[in-house]
Formats: structure tokens, sequence, C-alpha cells
RNA sequence: GGGCGCAUAGCUCAGUUGGCUAGAGCAUCUCGUUUACACCGAGGAGGUCGGGGGUUCGAAUCCCUCUGCGCCCACCA
């Protein structure tokens, strides 16, 4: 059989996927014991990214590692609606074609919606599957497919005949720009430079960034010890302000910052938070001032009204400029402007009525306790019922949900699920259907992570209950660690909710990719890599491994297109191992036969049990670096290196072959497109690597560590050959003195390995003096004196090394004699001391005895 | 302001319960086409484990402290 000298991936890659797909070979297998993971839907907007890619790899990584372990396996993909992220997109290309979109109406604005997301959905889906991911597509789910937006309606509908989601006035961020909502979570703050001015404020100045909110503000608040102040406070004054003369009252809060400004401040409680939070508190009138289009109320300010937020921020400070009312204007006052992360624009805050959901009230029932959805969140992973990977993650999760509020659920936005409310002459009801004539839905939607946190059942059928049943709670939910409250926290409280039971048992979060530099990849700084491009350039394989090799579970992880490089290179040396060993093996002779096996042999089975073993123990706890690496090395490090090559003096087949098998199912999780190609010269049949290796404890032979004095002696020819220049030299003289059976066992093999053909086996060395420092045990190498070169270099050398000995034997001799270390050392620590030391004394006498001859030499 | 991390070879990172004479890959230097693989092989050089202090027979590892960097949360009238 022809076997090429490379995985031609270009070739293979998709007609491999292909091949799966249609046999189906994604889809669960009756057993015993299930194993499931649902892939955490990505934007219908998007294309596939670096973060998409590596959660993607280690989700398939888990799933093929468990599925061939004989666990019935389900891998359900889907995509989201991601409402905001999806509407402003669609707006945005809308806008570019000139439409707008308020003109356009719901229903055909909803239309274009649709267009978009079946567009880029399917591509987001072919993207995926380049990966090599074995999701089981005919499970595929979207967030606003009509019988999750009916669960995701009815849930709502309970929750809030539960009282658990109410409808009240509050302060919301309020984007002016895309005119909805925005949760805490989705905004970012921006460190601005801008004016703080300075105004003259009845009797005291007053500081403000925010001039144009001014208008209607009649409330001073100072800190009650504040000593500037303490006079004025409860008095009532007449004010020269923006728009007359208007009557202002001093009233005292601990929550001023005296260092600030001048440590007095006004008021605007329908536009920043703490302000409202101090409205309430001292029950000040609350009065809107901005509209929702971020313009002043006409009825509020005869000057200003209809002006924009920035406009009214210049006329108001000409104005007072006028009236001499203005202090100082600070040019150089640093603060943070919150923005809407999803490509929106300043937040505006308002007081609006929405939709909420109580985290508090302790009426849930949850396993026979009465319990909040704060209490529940905090429970389900204090108790352990779900670990979070890497573990001090958790701590971030409970000092998020210690701080936990009720959650805005409403978004004033077309795209998303609707909320199943009906408004009549200020009554409401909450059903689906409309009550009847008159009454209007509420127009807004609810936010994206009301109907994502509902994923780990809806995207199982719930409430067919035909998949939940068995594959609910999943067993682990691999996501980014940037999503653990958006997404994770609100997935346990549905879950916990709806299903009475967590929604997973295990969390593994990844971290986020980033450049060479550990800088965040983006578009506009090109400084990303695309995922697609470096799988076009050096195929699915080594891009997995480069994302799962090197990085560790919630730490960021640094990609750059040499370390992709790296692994092809290594996907290249799998290949190559493979084909020689097809190449000059025996493929009928498949049964070990432990009667006719040399000590190579023995070795690189025992070490292959090992591999079977740690790999599976580091996979079974989430370390896949580890595990990946261990492959890595035995493969090259310990199989090429060594074995195939001592095999080329002698072959066994069946070692080779029982090796080789393990190799490629342990390495399948990992590349699994390359291993099926490799797999299928042996087995045409297999279509997928079905089983894992078992660690077979009768192929684990004792006699295996002798290997290590093999591989001593063949690394110390070498390395005496070049120290004095003759490692092309095949016929230089070399003895070996030695008692070792193994060694004498294995002449031809160490002489094929040291490219020296000629090696006796000697009793008698004096003629050939000059030994091996690098033997741990008792055996000598020598060669012939007149065979030297670079004698001199080689005793600096060796002096040098000499120094080091001596430093390191005294070391272990004070150790020794040190009464307190052999009193409280462990036996076995005091053991191997003991053994490191008669080490480092004999190395220390072969160095002498070199340095000698090499000086009689010079 | 509150919380969580990180700092180990030129670069990227391992180092699990304290036992280390500190490892790997890449890069670098020397040499080499031999039954697979030059996308390869052999050999070498390269480190005060960020600084200081402490606990211990013993610290990269545990504790304290300082320095530098990163992330998350809160918030800035």
């Amino acid at each position: 059989m022809e076997i090429a000298k490379n995985f031609d991936f270009e070739k293979y890659e998709t007609e491999i996927y292909e091949r799966w797909e249609k046999n189906k070979c994604f889809e669960p297998i009756k057993s015993d014991k299930q194993y499931s993971i649902i892939m955490p839907p990505p934007n219908a907007t998007g294309i596939l990214h670096l973060g998409h890619s590596i959660g993607l790899t280690i989700q398939d990584i888990l799933v093929r590692f468990k599925r061939m372990q004989g666990y019935e396996t389900i891998y359900v993909p889907g995509t989201d609606h991601a409402a905001i992220a999806t509407e402003s997109k669609v707006a945005q290309i809308l806008g570019e074609q000139g439409i707008e979109r308020n003109s356009l109406g719901r229903e055909k604005f909803l239309e274009e919606v649709d267009k978009y997301v079946k567009n880029s959905q399917s591509n987001i889906i072919e993207q995926t599957k380049l990966m090599g991911v074995s999701a089981d597509w005919s499970k595929l789910r979207y967030t606003m497919e009509e019988d999750i937006s009916e669960q995701v309606q009815d849930i709502f509908i309970k929750m809030y005949n539960d009282g658990l989601i109410y409808r009240s006035g509050r302060i919301v961020n309020w984007d002016p720009n895309l005119e909805t909502t925005v949760s805490d979570d989705e905004l970012e703050y921006e460190t601005k430079t801008d004016n703080f001015y300075y105004f003259q404020f009845g009797p005291v100045v007053i500081s403000t960034a925010r001039p144009e909110t001014k208008f209607a503000d009649k409330t001073i608040v100072v800190h009650p010890e504040d000593e500037r102040y303490k006079e004025i406070i409860g008095k009532e004054f007449d004010v020269e302000w923006i728009e007359g003369t208007i009557k202002a009252k001093v009233i005292s809060d601990e929550c001023i910052d005296m260092e600030l400004g001048t440590g007095a401040m006004t008021i605007t409680p329908a536009h920043s938070l703490v302000d409202f939070e101090l409205a309430q508190k001292h029950d000040l009138e609350i009065k809107q001032i901005i509209d929702l289009e971020g313009k002043i109320i006409p009825s509020v300010s005869k000057t200003c009204g209809g002006l924009s937020v920035k406009q009214a921020r210049k006329k108001v400070t000409e104005i007072l400029e006028e009236k001499g009312l203005v202090v100082k204007i600070d040019n150089k006052y640093k603060h943070n402007v919150a923005v809407n992360y999803r490509g929106g624009g300043t937040i505006e805050p308002q007081v609006m009525k929405q939709w909420w959901l109580d985290v508090n009230k302790k009426t849930i029932n949850y396993k026979g306790k009465t319990l909040s959805f704060k209490e529940i969140l905090q429970n389900v992973v204090r108790e352990n019922e779900i670990k979070i990977t890497p573990n001090r993650f958790e701590k971030n999760y409970f000092n998020w949900i210690d701080n936990l509020q009720d959650w805005c659920l409403s978004r004033q936005i077309w795209f998303g699920h609707r909320i199943p409310a009906w408004f009549k002459d200020g009554q409401i009801k909450v059903q689906i259907q409309s009550p009847g004539k008159g009454w209007q839905q509420d127009p807004d939607t609810l936010d994206t992570w009301y109907s994502a946190g509902m994923w780990p059942f809806t995207a199982l059928g719930y409430p067919n209950t035909d998949l939940t049943d068995k594959f609910y709670p999943g067993s682990c939910l691999e996501t980014g660690n940037d999503i653990i409250f958006f997404w994770v926290a609100r997935m346990i409280l549905f879950g916990t909710y709806v299903m009475n039971d967590i929604p997973f048992k295990d969390v593994y979060l990844h971290g986020m990719v980033v450049d060479k530099n550990g800088k965040k990849m983006s578009k506009t700084k090109g400084n990303g890599i695309d995922p697609r491009e470096m799988i076009a350039k050096y195929g699915t394989d080594p891009l997995r491994l480069s994302l799962v090799i090197g990085s560790s579970p919630g730490e960021k992880l640094r990609l750059y297109e040499e370390k992709i490089a790296t692994y092809k290179n290594f996907v290249t040396k799998v290949w190559n191992s493979v084909r020689f060993a097809l190449m000059y093996t025996n493929s009928n002779e498949t049964t070990i036969d432990n009667t006719k096996l040399n000590i190579q042999d023995k070795w690189i089975l025992s070490e292959c049990q090992n591999l079977i073993n740690s790999v599976t123990e580091n996979l079974e706890s989430y370390r896949f670096s580890d595990a990946g690496n261990q492959i890595y090395n035995f493969l090259r490090n310990k199989l090429c290196d060594w074995y195939l090559e001592m095999s080329k003096v002698e072959t066994n087949s069946a070692v080779v072959l029982h090796v080789i098998d393990a190799c490629l199912k342990l390495l399948h999780p990992f590349t699994p497109m390359a291993t099926t190609k490799l797999y299928s010269y042996i087995n045409e049949n297999e279509l997928m690597l079905e089983s894992w290796p078992e660690v077979k404890t009768e192929l684990i032979f004792e006699e295996a560590k002798e290997m290590e004095k093999l591989i001593q002696t063949v690394t110390a020819i070498r390395r005496i050959k070049k120290e004095f220049d003759l490692q092309t030299d095949k016929q230089v003289p070399i003895k070996l003195q030695t008692q070792q059976k193994y060694i004498i066992e294995s002449l031809e093999v160490i002489k094929k390995l040291s490219n020296s053909e000629n090696i006796e086996l000697s009793n008698n060395s004096e003629k050939l003096k000059l030994p091996s420092e690098h033997l741990s045990f008792a055996t000598d190498i020598y060669l012939k004196l007149e065979n030297l070169n670079n004698i001199q270099e080689q005793v600096e050398k060796t002096e040098k090394q000499l120094n080091k000995i001596e430093k390191q034997l005294t070391n272990f001799t004070n150790k020794l004699s040190n009464k307190k270390f052999t009193d409280n050392a462990p036996g076995d620590i005091i053991e191997k001391v003991e053994t490191e030391k008669d080490k480092a004394q004999e190395l220390l006498n072969n160095l002498i005895h070199k340095l000698n001859v090499l000086k009689e030499c010079l």
C-alpha cells in the first residue's frame, strides 16, 4: 500500500467530515452511561473566530473521548439570535442602503432580520464544521425558533404568576442611539477627559460635569460633617439660575465626597443612579429632563428645549457665563462614561417602567427548600453540586452573586422574544393570547440572556422529555470565562427553577485567545488571526492542537502562526511514524507473544500502558494540555527516537502495531482528521476511531527500566564522539566494558543507533583509556587515544564540569551529615539523596580520570 | 474603592501534596541525508524561579511585604 509523505489535509478534511455526517457517526449509540454537552450557541450574526475555535476544540475533545469510552454521547449544536447585536447589525446594513429602521416598521424590519439571520446562520454552521467538531447536526436548534419562543413566554408567565417578575419604574441604562435599555452587564466604561464646571448656586459653589441636566435642580447636597456648609443645612434659599430665580433647599447625606469639587452638588434624580437613590431616600420629586432620543424636553426649558445634550451643555454654560455665575471650568477632569458595548451610544440614565426579575424573593421551591434565586445560585456552587474549573472562578462567581440586584428583563428593541404582557387603561395582563379588543401588547422584547439561560433544556427539546430524561443535567458546560455571569449564572437560575435541577455538573472555562504580545485581537488593530485562514493553510488538526496545548484553564492563551506551524510539523511526524510502521511491519502479526519480546519491546509496551493511563486521567480532570503534551512526548521522544529506530534492526510487528494503534486512538480527540485517515490504512471499515484504549497490565514489564541503561549507553557514545569531532566516523574503535545483560545482548542496536560499526565488548581496556563520564551505572566506554581531536577545548570543558560536580557533591554530603535532615526527612528522600551522592561521586571520579588522560595527550 | 490572577531560559509556557541537581516547545550554536519523516535526526550552550523578609532539615512551591503587569466588579456629582 502506497502512503503519501504528508497528510494532504486540503484533499481529505472535507471528505472525511462529509463521510462522518453521511454515516451518522455523531448520533448517540445506546449505552447505560450518558454524556452530554450542549454547544454554546454562537451568535447568528457572526463569523467563526478564535474564541469559538478554542471552545469547540475543547468540547469536541471531551465528546470524542467519552464517545470512545462507550458513553451514549450527545453534542447538541445551535445558534443564538443575539437580539441587540443582530438588530443593530441589520439596522446598520439597512442604513447603508438609506433605509431607516423606524420608517420600515416593525414587521418589515423583522422580515429583514430573518433573511439576514438565515444567511449568516448557514455560514456559521459551515465554519463550525471546519473545526472538525462531532456535533449531532440533526439536533440543531435556534433560540428564536417557534417551540423555544413558546417556552420562553410560558416561563415568563409562570415567573410572573409566582410573583418573581414585577413591573416598576427604575433608573435604567438607556441607549439613545438604539433607543433601548441596556443591562448593567452590557455596559463598558470609557475614560474621558471633559470639562468640570464650578457654578455659583445661591450660597454655595457647586460642581458638575453635566450642566445640561441642571434646569430643575432644587436640592443642594453636602456632607453632614462638612464644616464649610454645616450652618446652612436644612435652610432654603432663592437662587438666581438658568431661567430665572428658583427656590433651593440644602440637605445633607453621607454619600457626599468632601474632597471632590467643592463638596457640594445639586441632584438630578431622573438621570443619575446615585441621585435617584438619594431622591428616593429624601423623598424628592423625580422629573425627566432628557427625552428618549437624548434631547432636552421642551416643557423643561424654554431656551434649550429640543436641543441635544451636547448643544444644551454649551448653551447652559453660555447663559450662566452671561449671568456671571461661572466660577471656574476645569478642562482636565477625567471620569468614566458608560457606553453600550454592542456598538451603541453613550448611556443616558432614565427612569422608566421595566420588567424586573426579583432575585431576593424567597418563594422558590428547590429540592425541598424555599429559597430565593440568589440563594439557589449560591448554594449549588457552594455545595459542589456544580464544580467550576478552574476553581478560582468560584470566588469570582460568589463575588458577583453576593452583589446581585434585580435583573432588568425588558429591551426596547424589536428583535427578540416578545414580552407576553398586555395593557389596557392602566391594567396589565400577562398571558400569551390577546385578552381581547382594545388590549395592546407590550412592544418590548426580552433580554437575550433570558432565553439563553434556558438553553440547557430548550436545546434538548423541552418540554418534550425524550432527551431531557436522559441527558439533563448536562455533563459539562464549556465556555469562555468572560460570560460566567452573563450566561452561566442565568442557566443555573433557569435550570433550577424550571427543571428543579442544576443544568450541568461541571463548568469548564477557557480563557481569551490573545496575540503574541498578550493583546486582545481586534479587526481594527489588524492583530487578529482568522481561524479559517489558518485551517486553509495548516489544516484543522494543527489549529486544534495549538489551541489546547500550552493553555491552562481560564488563563489567556497567546496564539501566533509559528505555534500553529509547530503542530503542523507534529502532525506530519505522527503521519510518518504510522507510515513507517505500516511499511515495515507485517499486518498479519497482531498477537503479542510475550516469549518473543526483547528489552525495547517490553519498554515501549510498558511506557505505552503508562501513557494510556495518564492521558485518560488527565482528560478526566480537564488537563488537556498535559494530556496532549504527554502524547507528543511519547511519540516523539520515545517511540520515534528510540523504539522505531531500534526496530530497524529487529522488528516485532505485533508490538509496533499495538503501540501505533494506541497512539492513534489517544490522539484522535485532539487531531480527528489525520488520525481518521491514518486509521483507514489499518482498518478500512472504521469510519471514526470508536474505542478508547484500555490499560493492559500484562503488558507492563518490570525489566522495562533496564532500557534506561541502553539509552544512556547510546547517548554516551554519541556524546563522546561529538566531543572529539568523530561523529561521522563509523569506524572509530570503541570498547565497552560492562556486565549489563541488556547492553551485551543489544550490541547491534547500539551500533546502529550510535552510528558506530566498530564497537567491541572488552574486559581489557588498558590501551583505550578515555572513559565517558555520562553513565550512572557500572559500564565504561573507551575511545582510542590517537583518535582524539579538540583536546585543549575538552580539557577546559572538563575542568568546568568538575567544578560543578564537586559543588553538588559537597551539597549532598552536607545534607547527609546534617542530623536534622536525617532525623526529619522521609526515608525515600534520604535514600534518593544517597544514590544521587553515589552517582555524583562516580561522575567525579570519571571526570578526574578523563582530565588526567587528556592532559597526558596534550 | 472591592475582588481575582500573573511574574520561571531570548520568546511561549509546564512544574498537581514543600524533596529540584528547576523542565518542554520555539529560537540559537555545532554536526549530519542512515529502512519513515529536512515539516527530519544527533549533540551543545542558555536560569540568583520579579526584589526583600519569614516558616522549615529542606521553598519556584507555604506565609508576610514591596515592585511591575493583567482581568473582573463597583463608581466618579
